[in-house]
DNA sequence: ACTTGTGAACCATTTCACAGCT
DNA sequence: AGCTGTGAAATGGTTCACAAGT
């Protein structure tokens, strides 16, 4: 069924239901692409395109309907029940996420995290029972989770992407600064902060003339 | 002189200078492009077209000299002198990213660090003097800073961008999720948490065939 | 008059493939 | 024999532009 939509797409959809909840549907039932364009930072014609690839749809009278467009975002973007995401790694960034996370997203309930210090095993760090590493396997196959974020230092980074896949993670979250050797099947998506302040020194570097910066 | 070299490009001569960095250049003095390739999950025409891109040089019999990279990349990557970044909101995010930067990134100096809270203004927090975000325009100018990491919620990120760009910030990391009005020639990065779990989430569900998944 | 939906054109980036070097 | 450097081709993604709808 699924036709195999872009991973770009896939992110720019969740940011647009992401901008239409924070609208009041009250107010403004509906909304044109050039409105939802402009609070994208995108242009019209790629906020059409991406909601054609879903199948949602507008009238040209009164453009999209917000509710209605949050509802079949929502279908398209979140599996039919809650998944199941382990954290590994309880540093300073893995306590950042547990305190980011829940919260706001319900649909992803992180059920266990890792880390190993053998002080943090057992306990429970931000509402969230902490294991030693040495669980992981065990764990992930137990509660059937599906996706793993990983915050740990660099070194470890590829042997607990490992061993996650070896239980039966289908997708990982990486923010340690070096890319992942994994099958090809698992998808992997790379938060490397490192090279994004690289990047933003990078440009913002006197020097640039009128600016053509080719961003993406 | 620069020669508008893409953004993507110069996030993976970030990334090649990181993983070279890890290399013994003792033990292997010179590395072949498919070498660094498979480091970096890349092709070795990448490497080399990228490479090229910035003026390094392999010869056919060794391959690029793995110091001679190192300097060659960080001429190109790095401001002649460190440059000076601010960090606006020091909730849980930000004292994460105060923990991880200054370590690891002795070119881009943490000068300040703002929020609201008038608790933390006037505090040093993990190294780092903290101000009131009124202060910041001032601080900015004082300081010459170069670029601002954005870590405040949602509803103050476009504000905070604002006041940062007035004060003659170019470049700006940011991590709330909503993208930034600015205007076109500061350059902005968007670290946008949320939408990465989403697809990650995505494309961790079952029912994708034989993963024909296009990644980026 | 101003919109949506969309084929076609366009553009950026990656990969191919091979000449030239060692 | 195996590499680098690089035009040329291919791929993937975005924008254009316009028919059709209201």
């Amino acid at each position: 069924m699924t036709k195999n939509v872009p991973a770009k797409t896939v992110g720019r959809l969740s940011l647009y239901r992401r901008l239409l909840r924070r609208l009041d549907a009250r107010e403004n039932p509906h909304i044109f692409s050039h409105a939802l364009a402009d609070l994208a930072g995108v242009s019209a014609a790629q906020v059409r395109r991406d909601l054609m690839t879903v199948g949602c749809g507008g009238s040209p009278a009164r453009g999209y309907g917000v509710n209605e467009l949050i509802d079949e975002l929502s279908a398209f973007l979140d599996a039919p029940e809650a998944q199941n995401v382990v954290l590994i790694g309880v540093g300073n960034l893995g306590r950042a996420l547990l305190a980011y996370f829940p919260a706001r997203r319900p649909r992803a309930r992180i059920v266990a995290a890792f880390d190993t210090d053998a002080q943090k095993a057992g306990r429970v760090i931000l509402g969230c029972r902490c294991h030693a590493v040495s669980e992981m396997e065990e764990v992930i196959r137990r509660e059937g989770v599906s996706a793993a974020i990983i915050a740990v230092p660099a070194a470890h980074a590829q042997d607990v992407a490992e061993t996650a896949v070896r239980a039966g993670v289908r997708g990982l979250l990486n923010f340690a600064p070096v890319p992942l050797r994994v099958p090809a099947h698992i998808y992997t998506e790379d938060i490397d902060i490192s090279t994004s302040l690289d990047k933003v020194m990078y440009f913002a570097r006197a020097g640039f003339g009128a600016d053509d910066v080719r961003n993406d």
